[in-house]
DNA sequence: CCTCCATATCGGTTATTAGGAATATATAGA
DNA sequence: TCTATATATTCCTAATAACCGATATGGAGG
């Protein structure tokens, strides 16, 4: 039950769901999503926990990027099953193929964090 | 996007999926899935309808009291994925079974509310 | 070792949510 | 019309969640 909760809860906030559906596109790191969608980077990082506990997607260091990739579905079959139908899901959306039309001009090495 | 983020959080709390999956077995009317799942009778009401307004439930009054059935899935598209996806699971949670399998002894005109 | 940079974590604030008790609504029956 | 009953709604409280700014962590390079 617990295991199904915490899917449900990560899909049940609109950022979240942003994220989820750009990273349909490609592998992103931290500083490429948060400038995708738009938030605070701690936000976005504390998001990014939230679907890495519910198997929704999987993070892999490198150097000093962290690169996030929608998960195999092995952690969880409840995500598996969530990530297979968000793909066919909310793509006419306004707000999704707005975001998802811009990830080509996103670049992390074009990328400066302003403090 | 909406209407997607009205059913993940209508299925992100564990009162709630406990309705849903005694409904898979019958139709029950509030005071009986009150008895079911042990909560307050103002709870249960207010959980129904944040479920039906999900497009997850649908209601219909006989009389006193209204009954509640799975929805057939016409309102919602996701409502009707979930719904369908449900089914298989979480039947094995110690939890839930315990609760289906009280079912039976339930009736409604056998429930008395105490105030 | 020192600094820079990407990311993670912490602290605090505000908004949302779940729950119960009490009250309101509406239907059925005497 | 009066009463009893099932459900919905309102009000309040406690817990949860989302967000940001600030700080901490840890790898890379000088």
């Amino acid at each position: 039950m617990k295991e199904f909760i915490r899917v449900m809860k990560a899909l049940s906030d609109p950022t979240r769901v942003k994220i989820l559906k750009i990273l349909e596109k490609r592998l992103m790191c931290v500083c490429e999503i948060q400038t995708a969608i738009g938030v605070a980077q701690s936000t976005t990082s504390k998001n990014l926990k939230l679907l890495e506990d519910a198997g929704l997607v999987e993070s892999q260091k490198d150097g000093l990027w962290v690169n996030y990739t929608l998960a195999d579905g092995r952690q969880s079959p409840y995500a598996a099953s969530l990530l297979g139908n968000l793909r066919h899901w909310l793509n006419d959306e306004q707000d999704i193929s707005t975001i998802m039309g811009s990830i080509d001009q996103i670049d992390r090495f074009e990328i400066l964090n302003k403090n």
